[in-house]
DNA sequence: CGACTTTGACCCGCGC
DNA sequence: GCGCGGGTCAAAGTCG
């Protein structure tokens, strides 16, 4: 199956009906305002630990600095900056669901009373320090947890590469366009 | 050879 | 203070 780079969601079976309020990548549904919606995780038997997943947590700054000693300090005296969390569940066979970012894995943990590890992602764009959390669930394997920290701050490098010909196609006619 | 994954070690916050 | 759990780092390995 071909996923959609545009709309991430419909590449797998949306496993609750809010988590498809909760996509991130939905352009109709930004952030912002999905972060309001994150209420389905509570009091539900999911076999995943909600709390630390969705309730924001202080966030290092400065990730670029030099050298792990630098880095540890800085780790140190980290400020305080919550950053908009998201969580939302598809039923997919694939852990990792393509959202048309590019992410690097920098890490796996297992999770206490969790028989699946949970993954940790980056994206990989330099400017762009949004991160993601994959999980699947105890309870019902089919169903991945997918909990993102942060929003992009570029374009969907997918949709933009399905979108550069019509760009061109555009560019193209917009002198034909202004004959008219 | 660059991009990415794997994985053990490390760090930090928190509860006891 | 100590141990535990979660999050991150970074070296080594893998892949195209």
């Amino acid at each position: 199956m071909e996923p959609s780079p545009h709309f991430p969601c419909l590449s797998h079976q949306i496993a609750s009906p809010s988590a498809a309020r909760n996509c991130p990548s939905d352009p109709y549904n930004p952030p912002e305002q999905q972060a309001e919606h994150l209420s389905f995780a509570s009091g539900e038997p999911s076999g995943v630990d909600w709390a630390p997943l969705l309730l924001p947590r202080p966030t290092q700054e400065g990730e670029d600095e030099a050298g792990r000693e630098k880095e540890r300090s800085s780790r140190r005296t980290r400020k305080v900056v919550s950053r908009p969390r998201f969580a939302f569940r598809t039923r997919s066979a694939n852990d990792v669901l393509d959202d048309g970012y590019r992410w690097r894995k920098y890490g796996q943990k297992a999770v206490k009373n969790s028989m699946y590890p949970r993954s940790y992602y980056r994206c990989t764009h330099h400017t762009c320090n949004v991160k993601k959390q994959v999980q699947r669930m105890t309870e019902d394997t089919s169903i991945v947890v997918t909990t993102y920290e942060g929003v992009h701050n570029h374009p969907c490098e997918k949709l933009m590469e399905a979108l550069s010909p019509l760009l061109k196609q555009v560019q193209l006619l917009a002198p034909v366009m202004g004959m008219l």
